[in-house]
Order: structure tokens, then C-alpha cells, then sequence
DNA sequence: ATTAGATACTAAGGATTCCTTAGCATTCAG
DNA sequence: CTGAATGCTAAGGAATCCTTAGTATCTAAT
């Protein structure tokens, strides 16, 4: 089972054109340069990450963003009850 | 107590030259240009939000994710507990 | 060992987007 | 009424990205 993904191919599946997608995808990897929203937005999609995850410096918070659309409407509900609470002591 | 920020305002306690943050801000708030990665990190700073909330499309994620800068360590470890167990059902 | 294909990566310039400047309209305090 | 602040926009120069072409490395199959 073989779950890697090249950069091509990932480039690919966020719908850049096959002819670019290999240098673009290298581009974004390596800091070249940055992609456009559209395909930030394409790329997480494919990655199975909300777009915010990208931009989540701290560690505990990525990985709070990463996991959200894993969690069941219960325990997103948990979360923010968790929250409000903290801010009622 | 004047809480509000004119465009402008925001744009130079992002560190934008006093003579294009007006134009810029704006831009960027009527949608018809997009800030350069150093940019959003510094607007984020200047309001008090995670970059990531800016592309936290999802209400209750950028809910999370705005308020994640007040919370106690305690708070987020407890928020990582509630994940965690939510797997181990 | 050699080949063919896939992969990672890069330079360069054309294509696209942004930033700066200049300016207009409106609002509001003095 | 006036001056300053604010929100907003057009246009072009400035900056960044996207496309193309290409190199180097690795692996599997011959």
C-alpha cells in the first residue's frame, strides 16, 4: 500500500496543467515561491488539511487544524464547550 | 475608548510605508489584491490572530483558532485530551 | 551493465499580480 | 465653511509567479 504522492502528481490532483505541475509543486516544496489562494486552497483539499493548516506556526495549534475535519460534530462542540469554560473561571 | 482602526491605521502598524497603507489595506479588504506572506503575518500580529485565521473558511475552526492565542496551557492540553480520546472510541 | 522511465530540481523569460502614486468623494470636527 | 481624515479607485512601474526546457539521480526491468 503505497500512500506516497510525487509533486507531480500532487500538482496534478490540485488541477495543474501535467506540463507545469512538477516545477510549480517543486517551486512551492523547495520556497521558491508561493502559490496562488486558488491552489493553497486545491492543494490542502488533495492533502486532506484545511487551508489554515499551512499557515499554523504553532505546533499545537497545526495540529489542532490538521486534525478538525476528522473530529465529529460532538467533539468539536466538546472543544469550544472546553474553551468557554476556561474563559468563565 | 476608541477601539477602531482605519484602514490605514492597520496598514502602518503592519510595518507598510504611511504613504500606500491606505491604498493597500484597502485592496486587500475589497478583495482586489492579496498580501504577500510577510504582509498577512504582520496584519495577523496587529489584530491579535493567528495567520491561519485568515484561511480558517470553516466558522467554528476560526472560532478555534482565533481564540487559541488566549488560552491557558492548561486550556489547549485539555483540548488535546478531548481530541485524543475522541480517536480512542 | 544498460536502458527507460520516473522523480527532484533549476534557470530564464514571458505572463500575471501587486505596489505606488495620484486623485476623487464623503464625513466630521472646529 | 474649511481642513483633515477616511474609504476607495485607476493606471503603470515593480515584483512575483508560471511555463518551458533542461540536468541529474534513482530504480526496475532487461
Amino acid at each position: 500500500m503505497k500512500a506516497e504522492l510525487s509533486q507531480k502528481q500532487l500538482g496534478v490532483l490540485a488541477g495543474i496543467d501535467e506540463f507545469s505541475a512538477s516545477s510549480r509543486v517543486n517551486q512551492y516544496e523547495v520556497g521558491k515561491h508561493l502559490p496562488d489562494l486558488t491552489t493553497v486552497y486545491k492543494l490542502a483539499e488533495v492533502l486532506g488539511v484545511p487551508a489554515a493548516y499551512f499557515y499554523a506556526d504553532d505546533d499545537q495549534l497545526a495540529e489542532i487544524v490538521a486534525l478538525f475535519p476528522k473530529l465529529t460534530k460532538r467533539t468539536k462542540s466538546e472543544i469550544m464547550k472546553v474553551i468557554i469554560s476556561s474563559f468563565n473561571q
